[in-house]
RNA sequence: GGGCGGUUAGCUCAGUUGGUUAGAGCGCCUGCCUUACAAGCAGGAGGCCGCAGGUUCGAGUCCUGCACUGCCCACCA
């Protein structure tokens, strides 16, 4: 950076240039890492057809803080990339555009249509990718991996066979979850409940031997078609007597038994319940218990079947509304009730779901569950924030099995083969996988069954569910189930980041098949980040509108804004309102440090003209031998700025360790704006142009060495702005980023209390200074001489060796100093415990604006001295609060009491000069 | 039906073991284009910390109840 440096930092300008450069050089391959203790972190890996959306750059963001952050500080660091086939989302979106050329896949058959899905992962695949090289995430290409590749697909069929040898993976005939739309089963978490207006329909059942009825409530009378049982409390005074005898099916014309089961609510509806074994979980089980019929009156995709007579052929809503006509009709409705309830619909495509039998694989999850659980008592896995630690091991208490298979055609087909002459299942002989048209399949399909001998076998036609791949992800791809050098090195993983809507999906999955197939925790720690809403806390979704695209933004005000913006926001265990402003405000921060970096390379142009260099002011030897640092010498500021460094590295660090990443970005803005820029600039100023040239060199070498550091405390947060900023300082032979230069370390030596305590002093007297300056009215350039009482004689010294600052800062002429505390009667003073100052100035004060600051000021301080007195008066309180927290108390009473004096006495004597003007 | 969270400045939110005048960003008011930055500088205004009790010398912070609100889980037909 020379002479030509834009006023406005322009992000776009720089950020593309760099992420490529990143990527080309391999500069994140882990080998690149210092070769320190491991740092390793999976991505959750989206999508492969979808896009980078607010939320992954939330989670990127954090993760990537993380992971520079570790690799700055000597860790040998990888964060691998990667993405997920997502079996049920991806074939959504491929038929949705089938459909557009009014094509379904059962007209394209198994292979074309896998092969179209491939094509549009091809066409589609790549936009992540570019997307997290624009956002110059730190990842290591050479180590992507996606869940249908080969490898992949081999830990994924040696999992399965290994769970099935165990015993953990079964197949079996239950009641699942259906989608009508999807054709598949779904496991519990991909139904998603909302609560709708229904109705609940009584329905008179005749009872078959007299002339009474029996009221049942149904929600979905279509159900009755298939209605085998009708179900009483065994107790229930008003039905047990009809137990054992039965009833006629209206419509049907069949008769149905009455049984008793306790599982019956005596309190809901009339207490007797219609009971279709095939399309009702409920009524699944309690149909097994009493060994009923199940009856099947829907077709997969939701009509009704031949069986249901003449509403056969039906959609299934249009046969509840004829069926409920007919019933009507016919007398059998009893009357209809409004009823609020929650319908359970498919969480991909919005279809409500139809609960039916079916044949399906299942993993057996609690034996896993028990290890999971108690990884989290014995802290071998530690979740945050602590709620979700809770909800996490609830979550594993109530588990129930996990339904694996799908009727899908895209993902990892399951490896077992059915013997078509006597139905047997024998499995592949190992989890080998052979590459045809370019993608995996499972290679070493068994000879014959197991049982008959028949060759004539068939590969079952389920593929498994995503989460099942998803869950081996922390070491599929690091080369499981082979003992890679990667394997070995990088897992367990150091930590693993997530939402917290996939904690059951995803994070679960993988500390459970984990630890079964590893025999390890997958990772020590899981913090789960929050979610991201617009700017009023809503929830982002495209029919709000409310959407936002971080692209967008990103080409607005540059990828470091918003990700400090992201970074800033988020507090655990609370979700993020995300607003343009305040991008707009981190936009303003990305800007002040450039113009920063301006500041010193304008001003250092007409330094060097004197002989200087830059190369020998801000060399990295000057910057880290630093002798200039150790000076007792050293001016007041420098001590100063050296010390808030040293406190705020630490606090960054630690912030960073809790996953408090709001706090860590609170610290480094305000040490960059408040202490660097307002306050340690401002006072430099002069000194780097002095006359004295070794006293301007001093200045020039530990700017340079405190904005050098400012910029690697803020790499892992604006990557991009710190990069090219570094980039323009003069740096050690071979360096090639500022991703791969070290951390700020701080020595506690740098820690000056005092050197803080006098600043403090003077920055308070250039804000009484000021805040005088603007009662007067005076103009900002024009120059007035104070008058100054210090009450400590040790401070007056102190400001009598930082006058020259003082002055400045508060632009002033002239500071004398008054013996005793300031006469209000001189014009405009403003007190504090510590000091007075008083502008001599001609102007004319604002009375009634003055007035109206000291009754303000009178006020407060009386509701404050009265509390204080009112505490330091209670004897209990003396005798029970810490002594520090008493004599801490006094002293502040005491100051407090003394400014009340003064703003008294200030009060009175512009009272006393008759409405006249007080002058100064 | 269970469980979890939220309620603090106009808005969006911090506030880590209870302790001296409760903070930030944005917005608002006043004055400044002071050659790093108007995406800026300086000075200000603005808060019964949801309500009611309780514990404590002391509560935004701990406990109980209530109100409102959001989310998760659950097979109430």
């Amino acid at each position: 950076m020379t002479k030509e440096i834009p006023k406005a930092y322009e992000p776009q300008l720089i950020e593309q240039q760099w992420a490529q450069r990143w990527v080309d050089s391999g500069l994140f391959r882990a080998e690149e890492s210092a070769d320190g203790p491991v740092f390793c972190i999976v991505i959750p890996p989206p999508n492969v057809t979808g896009y980078i959306h607010i939320g992954h750059m939330l989670e990127h963001t954090q993760i990537d803080i993380l992971t520079r952050w570790h690799r700055m500080s000597g860790h040998r660091t990888l964060w691998l990339p990667g993405m997920d086939h997502a079996g049920i989302s991806t074939q959504v979106v491929v038929e949705r555009e089938l459909a557009k050329q009014n094509l379904t896949r059962q007209q394209l058959g198994r292979e074309e249509f896998e092969r179209r899905v491939w094509e549009w992962k091809a066409k589609s695949g790549g936009t992540i990718k570019k997307q997290m090289i624009r956002l110059g995430e730190s990842v290591d290409w050479s180590r992507e991996r996606f869940t249908l590749d080969p490898p992949l697909y081999r830990a994924v069929l040696e999992a399965f066979l290994r769970l099935y040898k165990q015993e953990l993976i079964y197949r079996g005939r239950y009641i699942i979850n259906w989608c009508p739309r999807c054709l598949t089963a779904l496991s519990d978490l991909e139904v998603v409940h909302e609560e709708r207006q229904g109705s609940l329909w009584f329905l008179r059942y005749p009872v078959v031997g007299s002339n009474e009825n029996i009221l049942v409530a149904t929600t979905r009378p279509e159900t009755m078609l298939g209605d085998t049982a009708v179900a009483v409390h065994p107790e229930d005074e008003r039905y047990k007597q009809l137990i054992g005898k039965k009833a006629r099916l209206p419509l049907m014309n069949r008769e149905i038994p009455i049984v008793g089961d306790a599982a019956v609510d005596r309190e809901f509806g009339t207490g007797a319940v219609k009971v279709t074994p095939f399309h009702d979980p409920n009524d699944f089980e309690l149909g097994r218990r009493h060994n009923l019929p199940e009856i099947d009156v829907m077709t997969e995709d939701g009509h009704m079947l031949a069986n249901a007579g003449p509403y056969a052929g039906l959609d299934r809503f249009d046969a509840r509304k004829r069926i409920v006509e007919d019933l009507k009709a016919q007398g059998f409705l009893d009357h209809v009730e409004n009823h609020p309830h929650s319908v359970g619909i498919c969480d991909r495509c919005k279809t409500v779901v139809e609960p039916r039998v079916s044949t399906q694989w299942f993993c057996k999850m609690s034996p896993m569950a028990e290890v999971a659980m108690k990884a989290v008592a014995d802290a071998k896995l530690s979740i945050v924030p602590d709620n979700q630690r809770k909800i996490f091991l609830d979550w594993m208490a109530n588990i129930r099995d996990w339904c694996i298979s799908r009727q899908l055609w895209w993902g990892h087909r399951i490896p077992i083969w059915h013997c078509k002459k006597c139905s047997t299942m024998t499995p592949a002989v190992n989890s080998d996988v052979e590459m045809i048209d370019g993608h995996a399949r499972a290679a070493s399909p068994p000879k014959a069954c197991g049982k008959c001998g028949s060759s004539d076998l068939e590969q079952d036609p389920d593929v498994l569910d995503t989460w099942f791949s998803s869950a081996l992800w922390p070491f599929s791809t690091l080369g499981w189930p082979d003992d890679t050098p990667d394997l070995r090195t990088y897992f367990p993983n150091s930590l693993l980041i997530s939402g917290y809507d996939i904690l059951f999906f995803w994070d679960a999955k993988m500390v459970m098949l984990g630890s079964r197939l590893t025999g390890r925790i997958p990772f020590p720690e899981l913090y789960l980040h929050s979610l991201v809403r617009d700017e009023h806390g809503q929830k982002m979704s495209k029919m709000r509108g409310n959407v936002v695209d971080p692209l967008d933004w990103i080409e607005k005000y540059g990828t470091d804004a918003l990700r400090f913006t992201l970074a800033i926001k988020a507090a655990p265990g609370s979700d993020i309102s995300l607003s343009e402003e305040g991008v707009l405000g981190y936009r303003a921060f990305a800007n002040k440090i450039w113009n920063a970096a301006r500041f010193l390379y304008v001003n250092l142009d007409k330094f060097e003209a004197g002989g200087d260099t830059i190369d020998q002011l801000a060399s990295p030897e000057s910057r880290n031998s630093a002798p200039h640092r150790a000076d007792p010498e050293l001016p007041l500021v420098d001590r100063w700025i050296f010390s808030r460094l040293a406190r705020v590295v630490p606090k960054v660090s630690q912030a960073l360790r809790e996953f408090r990443f709001h706090e860590a970005a609170h610290e480094i803005y305000h040490f960059f704006w408040g202490d660097f820029c307002d306050w340690y600039i401002e006072w430099c100023k002069p000194r780097l142009n002095s006359e004295n040239r070794e006293a301007a060199r001093a200045a020039w070498r530990n700017i340079f060495a405190v904005y050098e550091a400012a910029l690697r405390l803020l790499h892992p947060f604006m990557p991009f702005l710190t990069e090219e900023l570094w980039h323009q300082l003069p740096q050690p032979a071979g360096a090639r980023s500022i991703a791969l230069a070290r951390f700020p370390e701080t020595p506690a030596a740098w820690l000056d209390e005092a050197a803080e305590t006098d600043v403090a002093l003077i920055q308070e007297i250039t804000g009484a200074s000021r805040a005088l300056r603007a009662d007067l009215k005076l103009e900002p350039k024009r120059k007035v001489s104070a008058e100054l009482f210090i009450s400590d004689p040790a401070k007056r010294k102190l400001i009598q060796d930082q006058i020259d600052p003082l002055s400045r800062l508060a632009i002033l002429s002239e500071v004398s100093f008054a013996a005793a505390p300031l006469n209000t009667e001189g014009g405009q003073v403003r007190s504090v415990a510590q000091f007075e100052i008083r502008i001599i100035s001609a102007e004319t004060v604002d009375i009634p604006a003055e007035m109206a600051r000291l009754r303000r000021e009178k006020e407060r301080l009386e509701k404050d001295i009265a509390s204080k007195e009112r505490q330091l008066n209670n004897e209990t309180f003396l005798s029970r609060a810490p002594a520090e927290i008493v004599t801490g108390l006094k002293t502040t009473l005491t100051e407090r009491q003394v400014e009340l004096r003064k703003a008294l006495e200030r009060i009175a004597q512009i009272e006393n000069s008759a409405g006249g003007s007080a002058t100064a």
